[in-house]
DNA sequence: CACACGTGGCA
DNA sequence: TTGCCAAGTGT
């Protein structure tokens, strides 16, 4: 005699459904470590579960307290943060470590505290207090804005501070209203990753779907209304590709422009339209040649809303100890300094470039 | 409030 | 291939 689901409360429903349904995920295993609570959350922000799981363990093994977090500079932190992506997050949980080391040496544990650190907004906040300390306070991240705009068929901009707090209302009863409020919160961002998908939801398999205004109306999809994006903006760079006897490259640190700023990345420079990109390559490293400047297959790469063609260049330096040529050189396989996927896109046209010539 | 920031996968 | 994202925060 299983009961009908729709007897139970809906946080009873979400709970019951997590327990069933949710992902084992490392920084879920129980009792929850509020640091590896704290690392994942600031990891996961804007970004996937898929890509956060190879680097976890490596980032919690490197640094796995706060103490140690403190103990690193933040160039090391940086280069163990490498291809996650919006590098400003590991600086402020850094810059977090260093505060919390010069305050209690521990961290705060409601919303309300954590929200005054560094790189910690609402949805941290509310996402460690509640995960990690048992506060019944609702997170509302992308997900969770996604099912409850659906349940509720929210007509208005739930983006907005008045939608964002009309999603709250309906929020926070969900969590206080029994059961562990961490759980209730992890459910409904799970239920919104896995079964409530921007495109296509699962509603057959949805244990909210009952009470899915959205559902009950037909293209449950059109909620929430899609967020206006900025337009593409083209750009072309040309990459002085140096690698010496050893195979380490050249790179430098990038220190201009709105983009990669304090990365290391070999030589890179714009390129205006009719310039020769061998020849801006050439200007960008400086030193004698042992051979022709030889272009590889372009490499494409998007930050934000800039597209990046990046046209590499090899330069086959006829010294590498050439006082002209400044910069640091730097083993691919385990590159010491903060480095962009860009430079591993690189790295394998090269490789590639380098099979087919047969060197 | 608008806009900025990285990345890789998928339709 | 190109466009569209995905567990946000700071300015």
């Amino acid at each position: 005699m299983l009961g009908d689901d729709g007897d139970m409360t809906l946080a009873k429903r979400l709970l019951a459904w997590h327990r069933g349904n949710a992902r084992q995920l490392p920084w879920r295993s129980e009792p929850r470590d509020p640091y590896r609570v704290l690392v994942s959350e600031l990891m996961l922000q804007q970004t996937q579960v898929d890509r956060v799981l190879d680097r976890f363990e490596a980032f919690v093994a490197a640094y796995p307290d706060l103490a140690t977090l403190a103990a690193a500079t933040e160039e090391e932190v940086l280069a163990a943060w490498s291809g996650l992506g919006y590098y400003r997050r590991a600086r402020m949980l850094h810059h977090l470590a260093r505060e919390v080391r010069a305050g209690t040496g521990a961290l705060p544990t409601s919303a309300a505290e954590l929200a005054e650190l560094p790189g910690v907004g609402p949805y941290t906040a509310a996402a460690v207090a509640s995960l990690a300390f048992a506060e019944a306070i609702p997170v509302l991240d992308g997900n969770v804005l996604r099912v409850a705009s659906r349940v509720l068929a929210f007509a208005g901009d739930p983006r907005t501070a008045a939608g964002r707090e009309a999603l709250l209302r309906w929020l926070r009863p969900l969590v206080e209203e029994g059961g562990p409020p961490g759980l209730v919160n992890e459910a409904l961002m799970e239920l919104g990753a896995t079964v409530c998908r921007p495109t296509s939801p699962h509603c057959a398999r949805c244990p909210l779907a009952p009470d899915c205004r959205a559902r009950a109306l037909g293209r449950p999809e059109r909620y929430p209304p899609p967020r206006r994006r900025r337009a593409e903006l083209a750009v072309t760079w040309v990459a002085a590709c140096c690698v010496d006897a050893a195979g380490r490259w050249l790179v430098r640190q990038v220190t201009e422009g709105p983009i990669l700023r304090g990365l290391w990345l070999p030589p890179i420079a714009a390129l205006e339209p009719g310039a020769s990109p061998e020849e801006v390559a050439c200007d960008l490293v400086g030193g004698r040649l042992r051979a022709p400047p030889q272009p590889l297959a372009s490499v494409r790469h998007s930050i934000t809303h800039r597209r990046i063609t990046v046209q590499p260049i090899r330069l086959a330096l006829s010294s590498t100890r050439s006082a002209s040529v400044t910069g640091r050189w730097v083993d691919p396989a385990s590159p010491t300094v903060p480095t962009s996927s860009l430079f591993s896109k690189l790295i394998k046209v090269n490789n590639l470039s380098s099979q087919d010539a047969g060197e």
